[in-house]
DNA sequence: CTGAAAAAATGACAATCGTCAGTTATTGTA
DNA sequence: TACAATAACTGACGATTGTCATTTTTTCAG
């Protein structure tokens, strides 16, 4: 599945291309990506790239979960996104001409490939549809980030939790959800303490069962009561 | 100052025009958009667009203040952010092609320029300085949203209170902050109450002097070190 | 397979913050 | 100017949630 080589991955073949960008707005040929990029393996809990420095281009995740996250004052991670097969990312501060305000570092084994700064922004101006694809995006990101400080500002920590489950189950889909407490804690916003205590009432409300990491949520609907709306 | 003719502003004259994307990033002639502008007088506490709606165009702030908001589920205010003059809104969901996920509505007496749908993605489509400036200014705030997310997860309230007041003054500028406690609370997203108990706090800390609804910051670097950072 | 390190879990405790209920002050308008 | 409506403020109280300290479990490298 994973492939270590650094080398042979293709995007005709890429099995995650139906859910990217590319694949819902790039009318060029799959090969045209494919000479530009490269691709490499990644280990879990690797950085992709580092708050503060300077993208020379972006990321396509062909293969495995990456965070987006960034540091609060004392250090603390913010867990802003999680992205999944076919995402790219990388590429708003490349637009913003700042350096990035996020990290972004591996979840597990992932496959990902990495396209020019140059190459892509040639891409951009020269590929309408490419190009409305992207702005659609940024700004569907935005409308998601207003509710994710809604819900941050105004639910509990248990409300924000069965929120939150409800998204990564659906970024997890088949699987399940796998994550360290710390990781989901700071998702959450909240301690990993009380992360771990309300997960546990959560199993004994009969809403999901804990396979010591991994997660298996058995009861969606009672999530999305609890969520509210 | 306040237009309420709805009829001669004039982008050529317009004071607010420096300060916004026409001004730093298109270089057709100021009265190329006044053509395709009409403009209105909006009174305090008036609505601009509304959440679940779908957008006809986009709005030009020549004066005064627009606060963008997002509802939780108990339909309490989320303030996302507060417009001030020369700022455009409204575009993002144009490009989403979704509903509006947030609602504008004026803090005060405003005047306010529209440019329809249709014209102005033509200027979108045809000006690339305009257009970089717009994807600039979507990654840009993307940035900022994460910032304010981290800000929200991991602050104390009366850190929050400290933060968001520094944001407060640097767009209110020369004139002191003039908003209801309400709407400060749901910016800083507490409840009213407790912001005006810390309130309290920070002017017998003096750090501020309340003249009832307007606020007057008297020491700013305090203000940073509670804020942290 | 084993031991060390990392992660998960538990308990005790205090403080922050939200809620409710009520009073005082301010604003806008007839 | 007065009155109603709105906004600002105060007090009491308890629940939620964060912190710290410690134990148990899991993971992973040698």
């Amino acid at each position: 599945m994973l492939d270590k080589s650094h080398k042979n991955l293709s995007c005709s073949t890429c099995s995650a291309r139906k859910d990217s960008i590319f694949g819902n707005y790039c009318e060029c040929d799959a090969t045209d990506v494919d000479d530009l990029k490269s691709s490499a393996y990644y280990k879990k809990n690797q950085p992709v790239f580092l708050e503060g420095s300077f993208p020379r281009g972006v990321y396509c995740l062909n293969q495995g979960k990456v965070k987006i996250f960034a540091r609060g004052d004392e250090g603390k991670e913010q867990i802003i996104h999680i992205a999944k097969e076919g995402e790219i990312i990388g590429f708003r501060s490349m637009f913003s001409e700042e350096p990035f305000k996020v990290s972004a570092s591996t979840l597990e084994e992932c496959n990902i490939c990495f396209i020019n700064k140059e190459d892509f922004l040639n891409m951009i101006d020269t590929n309408p549809t490419l190009r409305n694809g992207i702005m659609k995006e940024l700004s569907k990101e935005l409308g998601d980030r207003a509710m994710f400080i809604t819900n941050m500002a105004q639910k509990s920590v248990r409300e924000r939790l069965a929120f939150s489950l409800i998204i990564l189950a659906d970024i997890y889909g088949e699987e399940q959800i796998n994550l360290t407490r710390e990781d989901m804690a700071n998702f959450i916003g909240t301690a990993t303490e009380t992360l771990i205590r309300l997960l546990k009432d959560f199993k004994e409300e009969g809403i999901l069962e804990i396979h010591t990491r991994k997660l298996e949520i058995t009861n969606k609907e009672k999530l999305f009561q609890i969520a509210g709306k």
